[in-house]
DNA sequence: ACAATTTAGTTGCAAATGTAACTAAATTCC
DNA sequence: GGAATTTAGTTACATTTGCAACTAAATTGT
């Protein structure tokens, strides 16, 4: 059976999207890298420590989609460099409460209008329109992604 | 400057995209490690000789948008597994002609279908025009971090 | 024609990653 | 109320990755 017939690499789809993937997280993780010294992850964590009060470290996974080694090994870095503090959960003795410093919070203010450059430079010629069908349609995908991997 | 307000990392396409793609090449690669014990490295290679007739690695690393690195590792295992086999480029000395070996081409035979039906599963619930603007998108997005990353 | 540069591909090494095993606290369920 | 299980988070280890340095062949420029 001519199977090369029907299997395109450059229009398959799991792997255009691993490649506009690629490409722009790692423009975007050299900057943050180059200006900042985070990495990806630290900069998600940062992120969601931005607009939130105190989480733990599970709040964190949940709403990075990182795995929790990740989170603890982004979380430590950013406690070593001071810009998360790590407080006593009283009602819990396993999980701490995370939250970012003073100094945190402002790298955060910094970081974030460049984050929203970057997504901006990248989605210029994109309508508003495409934009939110690019949105949704990924959105189902990762869902439907999830779905599969169940089983 | 509360940047909390406008910058939320669930609505940020980079995040968008990067979970995306994880939760799929996550999936698909499983399967083909699974299945065939394939790196995803290693069936993209094969994908592209399957369509081919004898390609330089040069060539394979322009059309799956891998490195020179990469390609040259999952050329290596394939060789070593006899699903790729390695020809004198008569007037290169530098490179060499890959070609699948009757073992790679009958691995390719039976992984393409799987393949197609992986990203039939995925797209299980897509419009064919959803898929057409979805790939368009992501083609727009891939060319933009392309030139971004230049500068 | 031959020195300097570019291109093809590989190798080595440091850093990042993923997985599994682990500790400790909380919860479940007799 | 106490054993068994689940959950939070960290650590250890093997694998993968990414980058820079390298070899060797081809090309360029003079």
């Amino acid at each position: 059976m001519p199977a090369d017939v029907t299997l395109r690499l450059e229009a398959y789809l799991p792997y255009r999207l691993s490649v506009a993937s690629n490409r722009t997280s790692r423009w975007v993780a050299r900057s943050y890298e180059a200006r900042f010294g985070l990495s990806i992850w630290q900069w998600r964590v940062i992120a969601v420590l931005g607009g939130a009060d105190r989480l733990t470290a599970q709040a964190l996974t949940a709403s990075t989609a990182m795995d929790k080694v990740t989170v603890s090994r982004a979380v430590r870095a950013l406690i070593e460099r001071g810009l998360v503090e790590r407080k006593k959960h009283q009602s819990d003795g396993r999980s701490a409460l995370l939250a970012l410093t003073p100094a945190g919070r402002s790298v955060y203010d910094e970081v974030a209008p460049v984050a929203l450059r970057h997504e901006a430079a990248l989605l210029d010629g994109f309508s508003p329109e495409e934009i939110r069908q690019l949105t949704d349609l990924l959105l189902r995908l990762e869902k439907r992604a999830e779905e599969l991997a169940e089983d």
